[in-house]
Formats: C-alpha cells, structure tokens, sequence
DNA sequence: CATCAACCCTGAGAGC
DNA sequence: TGCTCTCAGGGTTGAT
C-alpha cells in the first residue's frame, strides 16, 4: 500500500525516467481516458477530458501520499489509496498493461500515462488550485523546518493513542500502516500511548524515529507486498510490521499484533511498553 | 476532540 | 481442483 516512501519512489520515476521509462516533464497530453469513471474525483469526465487535453506537463512533486502533476494551467493530483500504480507506456507499445487500467492519458509522442488500480479505491483530481484538495494536510514530516518543538507542540494538545494519531494526515502527511508501526518501534513507544502523554525527548525521538524509516523506505524504493510490486526492497527490513509471532530483532521477544482504531497494529510488547500517562 | 462503524473494492488465503 | 467465506487496508462520512 503506498505510503510516502512508495508514492516518492513513484514520483521520482516518474519525473527522472527510469522503471516507466522516460521523464514525463515536456510531455504535451493529446487525449484522456477513464476505465473506471468513479476513479475520477473532479471534475465531471466530459470536463476533464476537454480541459487536459493540449496542456504540457511542467514539475511533478509529492505532497503527503498524492502525487502531484503540475500542468500549464491545472494540477493533476493523484491518490494511489491501497493499490494504485502510476507508469507510462513506451510510444509503440500501443497496449496497455493487462491488468487493471482505470484511467489513461496519452501524450502526443504516442507515450501513455496509465494509472493502474486492481482495488479502485485510488482517486485523481484535475484543479485549478491544488489547495482545493490538499489543504487539509498536516506537516510534511521530512520538511527539514518541521522541528521537535513543532512536533511536540502538536502532541502536547492531541489525546488520541498514537497509533490513529500517526494515521491522521491531518496530524501528518505521509503515514500509513507499515511505516507507521515501524517507527512506533524504533522510538520504544507502545501504540496506545496517548499523543500528549509524551515529553519532549519522547516526541524528539518519535520524529527522529519517523524520518529514518522514511528515509529508509526512499532508499530500498519502497516496500513491495500483496500483489502491487513495484521494484521496493523495504519488505526485507521489516521491525514488527507482519511480523506476528516473530521474535523481535532487538530482544526476541515474540511481536504481538493487536486491533487500534481499525487498524491490524503490530510491536513488541517488550520494546514498546505502555508507560503511565499521569 | 475521541472513538467507532460502515462503506468503497478486490485478491489472497483459509476452510471445506 | 474449485467453491465459498473472510478480511486487509486508506480515507471519508456519519453517529455517539
């Protein structure tokens, strides 16, 4: 499931060229096409269509977990949600990828843009102003001018466990199920922790904790698991996420998995205990 | 604000 | 082998 490190990963093939072939920036769009009309969040299809076609592509950057097509006079914003895909095409390939195409735009090199989405949870928006759709996200949390005293500052008021806490793009953009777990870890802090339990060296060593398991998703490419594979390594380097009944790396103790806010959590319960929140 | 449940979907894995 | 059943998972919405 992309997170940030995947929907990077993504990114920046997308902008450099790599594994989807060559960069898409300079690309002039001919034509658009949906497969599945839900996947399409704004505008209507019929607008959409007619306001992409003939704009060129300009920068492509990343903003929590959407992936972010900067055009001349709109921006194509992206969810991948739980099983999305982004890749493009090769000019005389003139057929798309089997699977599960839910949406298609084609540039006039003849190269295809094709987002990919077997579950059809993913959405895309065609706006004027990007603001319309990512206003409501909190701080980037590799954003070097995020600090801990801004972090703490955000906890200090929150009494949600820390588990949905981590979730909540509004708290912060970029988390999801793995990465969060996986940093929980890291930092020794139990998922059930209430947000405004922690002191600042708690909070300082949570961001910090946070941003090396991003930085270390960035680096393997990403976690390749379920059937979405995309080339990413970070799978290997798993802590405690999927790990039930594994012993723990740091002390082997067995990691447990339980329920927290609808979410499978999982930690080791030695690592990560629960401290009195008076 | 916190918590929970339902919903959107499909493929994987389990059970038979 | 092949069927049916359950469930994960991000985010939104609505209820308590």
């Amino acid at each position: 499931m992309p997170e940030l490190p995947e929907v990077e990963t993504i990114v920046r093939a997308l902008r450099e060229g790599g594994r989807s072939g060559a960069p898409l920036p300079g690309r002039v769009v001919r034509q658009a096409h949906l497969y599945w009309e839900r996947t399409l969040a704004a505008p209507a299809a019929e607008e959409f269509y007619r306001r992409l076609a003939g704009q060129r592509v300009d920068t492509i950057y990343r903003r929590g977990k959407y992936v972010c097509i900067q055009l001349d006079a709109d921006i194509l914003l992206v969810h991948l949600r739980m099983s999305g895909d982004l890749l493009v095409t090769g000019s005389n390939a003139g057929r798309l990828p089997a699977a599960h195409v839910r949406a298609a735009i084609t540039f006039t090199d003849g190269t295809t843009l094709v987002f990919n989405d077997p579950r059809k949870f993913g959405r895309i928006w065609l706006v004027n102003d990007p603001q319309t759709v990512l206003s409501g996200l909190g701080p980037e949390p590799l954003d070097e001018t995020f600090t801990p005293e801004e972090f703490h500052r955000r906890l200090a008021i929150r009494h949600s466990r820390l588990k949905p806490l981590l979730l909540d793009q509004s708290f912060l953009a970029g988390m999801g199920n793995i990465y969060t777990d996986e940093a929980l870890h890291q930092a020794g802090l139990h998922p059930a922790q209430p947000g405004s339990s922690l002191g600042f060296k708690q909070s300082e060593r949570l961001l910090a904790a946070i941003r090396s398991v991003l930085n270390e998703g960035i680096r393997a490419n990403g976690a390749s698991i379920d059937w979405v594979y995309r080339g990413g390594t970070f799978q290997n380097n798993f802590r405690v996420y999927r790990r039930t009944g594994e012993p723990c790396r740091c002390c082997n103790t067995s990691i447990e998995r339980i329920q927290i806010g609808q979410r499978g959590t999982h930690y080791c319960p030695s690592c990560q205990p629960l401290m009195p929140s008076g």
